[in-house]
DNA sequence: CGATAATTGAGACCGTGTCTCAATGAGATT
DNA sequence: AATCTCATTGAGACACGGTCTCAATTATCG
């Protein structure tokens, strides 16, 4: 058991790092939700990080989960963001996420271009945040739907 | 009552044309909802939505404002954003957001300053799409909550 | 005014998120 | 290694928000 976790965490990463500083036990349904997150480059709704994390951690509870996520989410490690369709996701939260949002039809773009580097560490300067990533969505309607 | 309603809304606005046009009709209930939404420039929850428009509409009951919310959401008249502390918050698609938005204490810092205006026309081009309005949101820990 | 199809409110329903509480176990201390 | 202590856990009851169904109503059009 305590193998198998190891096969797909690599013990002491940066985050276990993070939650053990910040007083906080590393336990199995924390170490799991974990995993999932990291591995997982897709945006997961807490039903799948309960589905996925009970791969690794059978007895975990749903309560468990949501538990762990609102941790994780006050220590800056993951973020919820809100896709229309899917409705809340989880991410980790360092970095950004770019989209480009249909309103009928739901289809989400993601899109690289990133112009808010600059205005990021203005803001952070300006009013002593510690900023960790960012969110930036484009609303309207794709080709089909506007026709 | 009919009075009551006219003094709360214009008749023939912009919006209640954008929704006859579309082939809808423009019934007390859907009138009610655009009036609360065009009246408050807070972000509401359907709950308030809910309990606002019932001031106007008295039968109003909750399936109808979800129904409307979701076709004024499809016709680009409003948007459902997330707001980490109040859950899914409604606002008027038109225009921008800009958030600062605290991971653990949940604070939300509103400015003015905005970098995409440019990109939001490439895009637009690009791919052809309607944009009509976006949300950008920077994730870090507040003064407080870095100490 | 009458026809008709969209829209409505009521209330049952369902899933998601929260809470409580007794049992467990991670990590500190020795 | 054994013990202690308190954070953390799983189970299950609960609350709430959002969805669905269906019969009754009503906005719009001819």
């Amino acid at each position: 058991m305590r193998l198998r976790l190891n096969y797909f965490c690599a013990m002491n990463d940066h985050f276990t790092r993070h939650l053990q500083q910040a007083g906080f036990k590393l336990t199995p349904p924390r170490r799991a939700v974990l995993d999932v997150l990291q591995a997982s480059h897709e945006h997961l709704t807490p039903g799948d990080v309960l589905a996925r994390a009970q791969a690794l951690c059978p007895t975990l509870g749903r309560a468990t989960v949501y538990r762990t996520l609102e941790l994780l989410t006050s220590l800056g490690i993951v973020r919820p963001i809100f896709l229309g369709e899917r409705g809340v996701c989880l991410t980790l939260a360092e970095g950004g996420h770019h989209h480009l949002v249909c309103s009928d039809c739901g289809t989400v773009i993601e899109f690289d271009d990133c112009p808010v580097q600059q205005l990021e560490q203005d803001l952070a300067e300006r009013l002593n945040f510690h900023i960790h990533g960012h969110l930036l969505e484009f609303y309207g309607l794709c080709e089909q739907c506007h026709a």
